[in-house]
DNA sequence: ATTATCTATAGATCTATAGATAATGC
DNA sequence: ATTATCTATAGATCTATAGATAATGC
């Protein structure tokens, strides 16, 4: 029954793990406890002794769920001769659309991490700056001082895009959606202020 | 004990406003039947006999709440000699970031309606098309056929920018961001190409 | 001896239904 | 007689705790 210490850690980053890709698909009230761990092969009553309470988990699984979203978004600048290009290109496609339980945090949980404690609200904070350091370095430099703030406004449009498209019932209009935003946002961040 | 037909209908209205604002402010699933009603002064036990389930509530109140959120922009437009500023201006306001109750549901529920069924989105779906239509009607007439993905870009980035803003910790930031996203919708809608 | 995980359970809450109550509507 | 709403309850599920079990760690 009781495992080695490093087995014990190894479960908890499962857990953890597992959590964030489960809030991301149902929200935080739309999964309990009892599913949580068993998603981790353990059963419900372990989870006190990991964690001091499901909001505890919430924290946890958020900033996990925010450092996986800056590596991908590094991971994709890297592999590519147009970084910023390749990371909007992602982020709005329609695969990153269907696949909420892995992609952005943000649009996966937005309306949902509002209405959280502030110890689930920081690491959304925390991995909110991250990304716009990103952003601010993989936009086309341009004009210098305005440059952290076009990245708010790439992050802003890209997660309501996401997060629109994701609702609508039209899936034709939705494709649409993705495909303007993408463009609106090469505008914005490409030249300087014409073009 | 009984009411009248009239009240009888009267109530039943009266749940769906008190519910489009109660999921509003919690989510779908974090308010149950009993305070539903109970926000209505009514008991649980006659939901039911008003409505098929709490999905059909759900549906309902998120209809509702479209339908107030698009009068609300008419009638901030109808009041202002700039129209697409103020409907702008009201958004992108830290009055409005605070009350997410009475508030854009979009941006109150956007990452909870895309878990719901066909059912609830359907309502979205359309309350996203009014809003593209009356913003298709603001915004200054420039392009001409550009002029519906420009109204698709500017309530995907302030859809954005207020759930954003609602999560952060860290307020002066939270302001920065509203009144940044507000500077680049204007410039988004304005002018042509360039300005 | 310590402890990671298990089974079991408390107590609250959730959606949904059943049947009682008392007022309306004919 | 009909029916809008009420009280009461079924059965499931939720978070959190208690104590048992069995393997690790000293």
């Amino acid at each position: 029954m009781r495992v080695s210490r490093a087995q014990a850690e190894a479960n908890r980053e499962t857990v953890i793990n597992v959590a964030s890709r489960l809030f991301r698909e149902h929200g935080f009230d739309g999964i309990g406890l009892k599913d949580l761990m068993k998603g981790a092969g353990l059963t419900q009553g372990g989870f006190y002794k990991q964690f001091r309470s499901k909001d505890d988990l919430a924290a946890l699984a958020s900033g996990r769920a925010m450092e996986s979203a800056i590596r991908r978004w590094s991971r994709v600048a890297a592999g590519s001769s147009d970084p910023f290009g390749a990371v909007v290109g992602m982020y709005l496609s329609t695969g990153h659309q269907e696949e909420k339980g892995d992609g952005c945090p943000l649009a996966a949980l937005g309306s949902d991490a509002a209405r959280q404690s502030e110890e689930v609200r920081a690491p959304f904070q925390n991995g909110i700056e991250a990304h716009l350091q990103v952003l601010d370095e993989l936009i086309p430099a341009s004009d210098g001082t305005k440059q952290y703030e076009k990245a708010m406004v790439v992050l802003s449009l890209m997660v309501g895009a996401v997060t629109i498209s994701r609702i609508m019932t039209d899936q034709a209009m939705s494709e649409r959606l993705l495909e303007t935003a993408a463009d609106a946002v090469k505008h914005i961040a490409g030249g300087t202020e014409e073009e």
